[in-house]
DNA sequence: GCTAGGAATGTAACCGGTTACAGCTGTGAC
DNA sequence: GTCACAGCTGTAACCGGTTACATTCCTAGC
């Protein structure tokens, strides 16, 4: 492992020097800068990390918070790879990385008696480490616990949840347009009686998805019927229940829209289990288009997310909060319907 | 940020007995740890980890390398997820965190002009942050270099690639007794002309999963036909393609074994395009147990893998490294065959 | 009573960078 | 010729821990 000093010795300057040829080129003359290049290159040296991070009180490293949520043990993030991919190689552009805190459960388990303040533990970890930053990705359980950082003024950049602080800001879909565009879809078809079973409730990406649907039924000249409402929580499971309660009402919808893939299948298998044809009696439609949408027979008609952008979009506003200090406009990213077959279109 | 000095002031001890009570708690008095972490508890202190990595020379953190094959684009690894989890609460629970490296064409971009011994930077990485190990998860690109790490002597743990070396190991599904269980299934059924379609070649699994293959007929009793193997890539389009050309032989296979769920799928949509009913005409079996394989329909039976225990394998065969030095055995996880209904056994 | 030896603790030198400050040199203005 | 000032570089004090070695104190053995 070479150092500096070593590279200081052979260029025959000073470790401050080799410091600067590296932290602010511009301070060095152009002979010195580019002798201590050559040789820093040819002896393959790079900065140590630890030692930077200690004498700079900040290190290169941003913190992503991601945890199952364990009340919902089955849930998973709809496309966490394409989230990292589009996140990891946007920091890396800028010689930032990513390191994974262990939170919740794994931390709870080692620190039982943690403080509230922290409840769980990411705080101490951001310092510990010194962060230049933050990812938060809601898993529905912490959500709560983000306003915490958001405060905190470390640069924080949240995914699918509102936040806000001196140096926070968030990254979403834009949900509403996007359910808007999925229900006038739907009318266009000619469905009149277009039912919706929702995210679960205090979830804002769910809030954003109905608002979305009213709107979209208020563009259409629809009018809104509340029991063709239902809740449900993304999970597939509530998306077979709720469609089994909207088909037991009078006058039964015609169409669907799910808040998400997965309950939009849950969906497709009630209206199967009901003896209804999609789409010929039941058109469907969900929102995400994970993989298994293109999937099913029929293959779902849903508002997909950009999501390599959320990554990309996330490291962005995280980037500018490092470098300029406040917080940037949320994002949200534009959504776009996909159509298939579950809706009726494609006949 | 409260730092071992002002404890040691309140306690009116040194430095070094702080960092002792931490580190080495045996050598110090009863009387004297218990005051100061007593009062470190008060004051939440917690040490610094680029300082103690700095004069440790090595840091808790373990090293990530995952990227896409950029020459295979749409490549998902089929449980990253399940593999993130188990891994970071494992190794959380012994204090390590997981940095996850930007490589491949993130850092080519960067640094156009990488040496041959660490293409990719991984190795320059793990320098600059004194990582205490690696993790390496196969992309299909990179396998050729791990094996720079596999003799550096740094502790390495490869998922799915064999990787031998002086503190190196890795992790995989028994892949041959998987195949070769679903093997027996199938023949079991009555099957005796049976097919598959294999993955890409010079892959570890997959070589070992059409091993299986060949173990499970000689085992049943039924001759191997050269004809009725296959090579595919593990992608959706190579079943497809694959199942058309099986299905095209003289006496064409009644079952066949997919060495990924995806190519299963993709063999299930060949099946149905050539006007066959699985599994009655024919049937399916998978490899892997994604999210996907319970929602095609008919259901894809497969062999699962321990989708969690891959993480939870790797972080200790890791942590035994850390701390032992020297390299355990690989680590083969069980599989486990579930049968839904492409195979025809549930009727 | 004296000493060997172990336990507990302190001292200070690291680890490898960054950066405030000071010093040196050379140029142009007066 | 002197001085102001800009440009470049070196010195040394950090950053916050860890740990080899030295020191002190106490007890057991003779």
């Amino acid at each position: 492992m070479v150092t500096a000093r070593e590279i200081a010795q052979l260029c025959g300057v000073s470790v401050a020097t080799v410091s600067r040829v590296f932290n602010r080129p511009a301070t060095v003359s152009t002979t010195t800068r580019e002798h201590v290049e050559r040789v820093a290159r040819e002896l393959d040296f790079s900065p140590n990390e630890s030692a930077r991070a200690l004498s700079r009180q900040r290190s290169a490293m941003v913190g992503l918070v991601w945890d199952t949520d364990h009340r919902r043990p089955g849930w998973r993030h709809p496309f966490l790879q394409d989230l990292l991919l589009g996140l990891k190689s946007a920091l890396s552009s800028h010689g930032y990385h990513l390191l994974m805190l262990a939170t919740s459960d794994d931390a709870r388990d080692r620190n039982p008696g943690v403080s509230l303040a922290d409840p769980i533990g990411y705080v101490s970890m951001t310092r510990r480490h010194h962060l230049a930053g933050l990812v938060l990705i809601d898993s529905g359980t912490d959500a709560e616990a983000f306003t915490a950082f958001a405060q905190s003024g470390l640069p924080c950049v949240a995914l699918d949840v509102a936040l806000a602080g001196p140096r926070a800001t968030y990254v979403t879909s834009d949900n509403a347009a996007g359910a808007a565009e999925a229900i006038r879809h739907l009318a266009t078809l000619g469905h009149d009686r277009i039912a919706t079973i929702t995210g679960p409730r205090g979830n804002a990406p769910a809030a954003a998805r109905t608002e979305g649907y009213l709107r979209g039924l208020a563009e259409a000249g629809l009018p809104v019927r509340e029991d063709f409402v239902v809740t449900g929580d993304f999970y597939r499971e509530s998306g077979f229940v709720g469609m089994r309660r909207l088909l037991a009402r009078k006058d039964p919808p015609t169409a669907v829209f799910a808040a998400s893939d997965e309950m939009a299948v849950g969906a497709l298998l009630a209206a199967r289990a009901a003896g209804l044809r999609v789409p010929a009696d039941l058109a469907v439609v969900g929102f995400d288009d994970i993989e298994v949408a293109s999937l099913v027979d029929p293959a779902l008609t849903t508002v997909a997310q950009d999501k390599p952008g959320f990554g990309t979009a996330a490291a962005g506003a995280l980037l500018a909060m490092i470098d300029n200090s406040g917080a940037p406009e949320p994002v949200r990213l534009p959504t776009k319907l996909v159509v298939r077959d579950s809706c009726g279109a494609t006949r």
